[in-house]
DNA sequence: CATTTTTTGTTTACAAGAAAATGTTTTCCA
DNA sequence: TGGAAAACATTTTCTTGTAAACAAAAAATG
């Protein structure tokens, strides 16, 4: 139930000196730690990360432009290109390309798509039990609001 | 010096959701940013941000089995092989294979790398300087705090 | 001891993602 | 208007890191 939370391997005890307090190493190691969780729980229904994300997004805006969701989650337009691929060869999102812009591609779920995002919304929400991730609720929540302050989403409190 | 005058950067105002409050996003987010500020700010030095932890991890930590140094920055075998390649090509790291057991890698700066770290260390600690990130000192600590709890790397207060 | 199993690191094949080049369509402006 | 520039997405090419197979050495086992 209560997972260790420090002795994860042999302990071989390195020290980290200064290091251990970088944020760009503290954030890549918690990183994989989520990406350890997620895929231990999630594995199962196939999908990555990022690419529920996007199904998500598209959910929530439709019609948008591909290259602004892109944008809103920071991956490459050539990359998106291929996620957005690979979604509607899975029967999940459509292309529609506007008369009035054909430069554009817009992006919808199809019936399916919502279906599949519904469904499986709650687990990839909450796949981040607190047994798993070490922190109070009141630090959990701490973290999440420390991380959109740092990343611009929010203004800090 | 403002905003721009002209429809530059269309603020798309796409809806996160709750997605906006997601550890995996925002820690993906947030990493992002920290390496567009090292990049910016130290691309000059031609070293990637895992290179100098590399380095600085086995200048502080000599004779350490070059296994036992991925494991605890958590890169694989394969990867930290083409690593400490590149490390002893640059002349910065030597390796020394152990009479008592001859399976095992033992690494440690060279002089040049020893002088290398020592050089670079003070602006690799303090790339990101306040007016970058946002966050107020006390915040600041506490981020850290709160990922280093996170990682298993320290105790809850 | 002899041989099986485990540990450790390397090599090889591949996948994810990014940069650069390309092809369209739209906008700008002389 | 008509040509140049910009906006978008895609295709191609490259880098980075991973997984899987492999080789060598050490430990375990009977």
């Amino acid at each position: 139930m209560n997972k260790q939370v420090f002795p994860r391997d042999t302990e071989v005890d390195i020290d980290f000196g200064e290091m251990g307090h970088s944020l760009g190493l503290l954030l890549r190691l918690a990183q994989i730690r989520v990406f350890e969780i997620f895929f231990e729980k999630l594995a199962h229904h196939g999908l990555k990360p990022g690419e529920f994300t996007m199904l998500w997004l598209i959910g929530l805006n439709p019609d948008t432009r591909q290259g602004d969701i892109a944008k809103r989650i920071r991956i490459k337009p050539a990359h998106m290109t291929k996620l957005v691929s690979r979604a509607v060869d899975a029967g999940l999102v459509t292309r529609l390309i506007p008369d009035d812009d054909r430069r554009s591609v817009r992006l919808r779920l199809t019936a399916e798509g919502e279906r599949f995002v519904a469904d499986k919304k709650r687990e990839f929400t909450t796949y981040l039990a607190q047994e798993n991730i070490g922190l109070s609720d009141g630090d959990f929540a701490e973290l999440i609001r420390l991380l959109r302050v740092f990343n611009g989403m929010e203004d800090p409190k």
